[in-house]
DNA sequence: CATAAATGAAACCTTTTGGTTGCACAAATA
DNA sequence: TATTTGTGCAACCAAAAGGTTTCATTTATG
């Protein structure tokens, strides 16, 4: 199954395991010890973790290491910068419009009061 | 009521919205009827936008304008980058102690086959 | 070998989500 | 004034989320 990563970031519990695992990569035993919900709870958001990319199992003899994948974050602040563009732009817009309408009232004639421009 | 950014932002409908409104406020009606499920369920997603300070409802006459508050989004890049900079001590960490290795190296004399340090 | 450790997964429960329909109410309009 | 329009909100529902306990399985280890 695969997931959306948004998703997988809305629990902050599970930003809290990517934080941890960040430093270094631990199994899941000792992901959960750091917890104090059960290691089932955390082997769940462990999966959904690896769902959504952003962490990796790695079987090592008995243990499972659990590896966080940073790139996967590329997709939010992509996300987060793509919104930025078109806020930014809005604003271009607006200033475009502002320059025009001061471009208008240098170069039109000063209409008298309630006057009406062709 | 107060709400986590990353919960406003994890469903896929929510950042629909939050684009639609990037380009210009919307009111109620006309965002909901960009989307194919009920006017009610648009209006809860715009109220959980409200709650984590993503969106916020203008009144004007008998409408409610929908506006972006952009900012909001630092405090996801902000997660994202402080992320990255933990991820980036590790490596930094890791070299320093390959550098170490490395100096050892050529600071130890060359032990023999089955020889033992000390 | 017997046992402990690490894990995966099933079964179950409660709360939250995301959706619906229906109704009330204020503002705009014919 | 009567009616339409835009909205908020309650009641309800199904599915998903987040948690638990329990059990099976594989790998280390005394």
């Amino acid at each position: 199954m695969t997931r959306d990563v948004f998703q997988g970031l809305a629990d902050p519990t599970r930003r809290e395991i990517l934080t941890m695992i960040a430093h270094k990569s631990l199994n899941v035993n000792s992901v959960a010890s750091n917890f104090d919900v059960s290691r089932t709870a955390i082997y769940k958001h462990l999966k959904i973790l690896s769902e959504c990319g952003l962490v990796v199992l790695q079987q090592q003899g008995r243990e499972r290491y659990c590896e966080a994948r940073p790139e996967k974050l590329n997709e939010v602040s992509d996300w987060v910068e793509q919104y930025r563009q078109i806020w930014t732009k809005r604003f271009d817009a607006l200033d475009a419009y502002l320059m025009k309408i001061q471009a208008q009232k240098k170069t039109t004639a000063k209409p008298k009061k309630h006057g009406r421009k062709k």
